[in-house]
DNA sequence: TCGAATGACAGCG
DNA sequence: CGCTGTCATTCGA
């Protein structure tokens, strides 16, 4: 689907150490369905090229990442960005909006 | 704190 | 083939 399609361009161009959320990135679609955002990159049937992990929500929580949440917190980790809990750490820092 | 709106997919008849 | 329910969210009262 082209909205599926746009989300995954629209995650993939968050650069690397930063993270983005699906407000970010439903609003750069120019729609309003936060959720089939996520919903979106839940099937995404792409590889590591889409990084879901990077996606997380407006309050700069992990949100709900059902597949190792914490997995992810650590490749989140890995790209320099902290992750205390289930919360990212200067979020605001790492926060990148998309165009 | 709870409900509504949105896009997509799976299951059922 | 068509409809309903569910899901990784966000906003408003």
């Amino acid at each position: 689907m082209n909205f599926s399609r746009k989300v995954w361009e629209t995650c993939s161009k968050v650069p690397k150490g930063k993270v983005t959320t699906y407000k970010a990135i439903a609003e750069a679609l120019n729609t309003k369905a936060y959720r089939a955002v996520g919903n979106a990159l839940n099937k995404n049937p792409h590889s590591p090229k889409v990084p879901c992990h990077r996606v997380v929500n407006s309050d700069g929580r992990l949100g709900g990442f059902r597949s190792g949440a914490k997995k992810k917190a650590a490749m989140l980790k890995e790209e320099g960005i902290e992750v205390k809990g289930n919360r990212i750490v200067d979020f605001e820092k790492s926060f990148c909006s998309i165009r």
